[in-house]
Formats: C-alpha cells, structure tokens, sequence
DNA sequence: TAAATAGTGTCTCTAAGACAATATCAT
DNA sequence: ATGATATTGTCTTAGAGACACTATTTA
C-alpha cells in the first residue's frame, strides 16, 4: 500500500518510504524545577515498548497534519491546551534501527510552556511531568533519551544567551522571578545587578503594573513583547570566566 | 532477540506514509565569494520543476542508508568527494504542499567544503557553484529558496560566534586567509588585530610550518585542530554595535 | 520599627575595536 | 634597501560580575 499508486503520470519514487512521526518536547518549571512531559507507551504487546516512558508524540497524519510544525502545535494542544507557546524545531532523528517496525524518522519540536493551572489535564493517568535529570536517567522507549538530552543541551546552550525562560512563566512576572526561572535552568546562581541590567537592556519586556508578592517590597510586573520570537543577548553570561574554565 | 520481528503482531500504522528525502545545501568559498552546489532537475515531464535548479538531493534508500546523516553523507560524497566536511544538520521542512507528487518531509543538512580541486567533479554539466546572492534570486524547484535562505541566515549568524568558515579552507591555512574567508561571509571587513587575539584564545588551531606567499613576510600556517566540532567565542563580532543599532 | 524583598550604584575586569608600530619575506 | 605582507602592542570602551547600598512593602 505504501509506495506506487501510481495512478497519476509524476513519476513516483517506488522506495520504501519509511515512517514518519513527530514528537514534542515540553518542558515547564514547577516546584523550583525544570520538568518535562513524559507519557507512557500502551502496554499491548503490539506496541514497541510496552509500558515505557516516552516523549509525547506519534504519526503524521497527512490527512489532518497540512505541515511539520502544525503536526507539532496539534500534539502540544492535545497535551497541554497551549495555544501560544513557544516551539521550535529541535532537529530530525532517523535510522534503520530506532523503531522496531522499520525505518522511521522523527521531526523532533522543543516547546516552552507555564505551568499549568492545577485544573488543567496536567497528568492524565498516562503522562506526566518529570524532573529533566530524573528523565535523562529513565530507560525512555525508542532514542528519546538521545532526543530528551539533545533537547537539555539546546535548551541550557539557549539560555546563556537569549530570553527563553521568559517563556516558562505565566504573565505577568516579575525580575526576580525570571531570574529564578534562569537560575533553575542553567541550575547555578545568577548576580542580580547584572542580570536586571542585560533583561532591561534587550527590551523585550513590556512593563504591565505593580505585583504585590507576599512579603516585602512589590515588583514590577512585564509581559513579552513579542511571543513569535526571543530576545537574543550580544554576549553569553559569565562569558570571560566560561574561556578560562576551558582551559 | 526481543523484539519479536513478527511479520504481523506489531501493530504497524496504518496511516499513508510522506514521501521522504534529504536534501543538502553545500558552501564554498571560490574567486573571493561565498558559493552554494545547485544541481538541475531533470527534464522530464514527469518529474516535477523539470529543469529547474535544486538543492542536491533525495529520497532515502531505506536499504542503503543506515541514518539521516548517513544519507546526507553519502549525497555530500557523491557530490563532491569529500569525506570529512563540516556536515550538520539545518533541520526539516515537510507539508502536504510542498511536493507536488504529495506529503513530503525532507531533513536539510549543511556542509561547508574547501574549494574543489580544477580535477574533480566541480560541474558535472548537471551543478554548478552559484554565488548565495544569485542562488537566491533563482526560482528553485520545491521550497528550495526558503531551505536555502535559512541556511544562509544559519551560516551567518554562527559565523559571528564560532570558527565555522575554517571548514571552507584547505589546510593547512593562514590567519590572514581565514579572516579573507569571515569576511566574504559576512560580508564586511574584521579587524585584523582583534580577529587574530580571537581566533588564538580559542585554541581551536594548531600549527603547521611556515607558509610563503606570493609577496611579502611569510605566514604561520594553521590547521584544524578537532574537525568534529567548531569553537564557540565567547562574544559576537562587534556586539556592542550591533546592540545599539537595534535601538 | 523590623524583616523581607526590589531595585540601584560603584568599582574592577575581560575582551573587542581602532590604529600605530614593528617584523620578516621576495626581489 | 624597498615594497608587501604578517604580527604585535597600546589605548579606549562596552558591558559583565562582585557586592554594597538604597527603596518600598507588609506585619
């Protein structure tokens, strides 16, 4: 069924076509800590990887899909309820041997959302959000633990020199909860001078009212400019002490 | 062996498959300018954009190729002869539209190349190095000038923060040979003083003997010194300007 | 008023850019 | 020696980090 229908006069390649599917990467920060979705696969023996933990994600289906990045939005949508998160594709993982049912490639999507009201489907029994390092360190199905560590590593890279974890916070928020987001990314403190400096500097925030926390002085609430896009910073943090630690 | 290889208790899906290429987008620094490998389409009536210019490229041969990377290796060597280029990955591009034989999913690389010796298969009458500015300017088959733009814009924008143009030289090179090929990429001129302290402190060269020119003092000679992976500098180019001509 | 948190100022340091000065090669 | 090119040094400046200081809110 898969290769030559041709009925029509293109000429149509008659390789096997592999598998194709689409899996999203979600991270969030809740509980002080950067997690990620994971879901688990069916347990029918008919399934690759009965029972695991895997990333969300599944088939492209041509019939619905009209590109990648809509495959991807729609699968977060199922996920999440997000509508305007951020996404961006993380790359393509592909191989002869990475699913058991044949050649099969996956277009793999990193998505950054809030954290969800406790309302929402956070976990239905089958998916749930795990601390990153926890993750990394579960025997995920397929190479999602490739993907899930490559995903880490673009998302920590990122961070060091962009706006990213704005993207991780319900608005408005303030300074010093964005910078506690960043602290938890990039899992080191962060100085509070300098931090507000670059932040400001790169206007992307727009101002949004005064939040009162519970204790202490209120803060400045902002909100991001510009959604479709992240601010990128003209130099990494600690960019001089990172040279010499590679030495 | 576990995963029982059953011709038919794995549940296999039962949605139609995208067609699935992969494409590659080859530069070059030739005559002073920054170069791209676009092949024509054939010109048969029954391909589609017959005659047109195109990204080398595929469909995967699930029988040939192990991986993506594989396969994007293998259509670089067939290309060009080069067995150890800078090869990475751009990303993927699939929607129903895009092919007009139907869905269709193509992972992009990009490589970077030294210029090809007089001898080898520069233009088979079929490709051509095309300057990036012209190429862009063609009315390429598929979505070729969109995959082509982004990996222009990816070029530049990593050339700015990373040792990338030193995979466009044949080794071993000269400093000042290597600020030549920053600049044609970027398109504006380095200083000399500045580029040198960077390209040093990165650590990433290791040198070679003493090169003579056609003039003047001779060069220290340099090579690679992992060309699995490019050096990363810590700042941009000129980042202080960039940052006050955003405002 | 005290505790807590938000926000600012000052000083030092790294590395980039401008550009002048010096070194070495071919003829 | 001279012209050409390679290499180094000096000065200035932007922005990062360390850290002390001030400001504002709630209890």
């Amino acid at each position: 069924m898969t290769t030559q229908k041709t009925t029509a006069r293109k000429a149509m390649p008659d390789f096997d076509r592999p598998l194709v599917t689409v899996d999203v990467v979600i991270f969030t920060v809740v509980d002080e800590q950067l997690k990620v979705l994971l879901v688990r696969r069916p347990e029918s023996a008919t399934e690759p990887f009965p029972g695991r933990w895997a990333l969300p994600g599944g088939f492209i289906d041509v019939t619905r899909d009209t590109s990648l990045f809509d495959c991807a939005m729609r699968k977060l949508g199922e996920k999440t309820g997000f509508t305007t998160p951020y996404l961006e594709q993380l790359g393509s993982w592909g191989s002869a041997t990475r699913d058991p049912r044949g050649w099969c490639a996956t277009h793999v999507y990193f998505a950054l959302v809030p954290p969800l009201e406790d309302g929402e489907a956070a976990g239905s029994a089958a998916s749930e959000w795990v601390e990153v390092d926890a993750a990394l360190r579960k025997r995920l199905a397929f190479d999602h633990a490739d993907i899930l560590a490559a995903a880490v590593e673009r998302l920590r890279g990122k961070v060091e020199y962009t706006s990213l974890p704005a993207f991780l916070l319900p608005e408005p928020f303030t300074l010093p909860q964005l910078q506690r987001t960043y602290e938890i990314v990039l899992g080191r403190p962060l100085d509070k001078s300098a931090f507000r400096k670059r932040m400001l500097d790169a206007q992307f925030l727009v101002e949004e009212g005064s939040i009162s926390g519970v204790a202490g002085r209120a803060a400045m609430g902002y909100r991001i400019g510009d959604r479709d896009r992240a601010a990128v910073f003209p130099r990494t943090f600690r960019s001089f002490e990172v040279q010499s630690l590679q030495e």
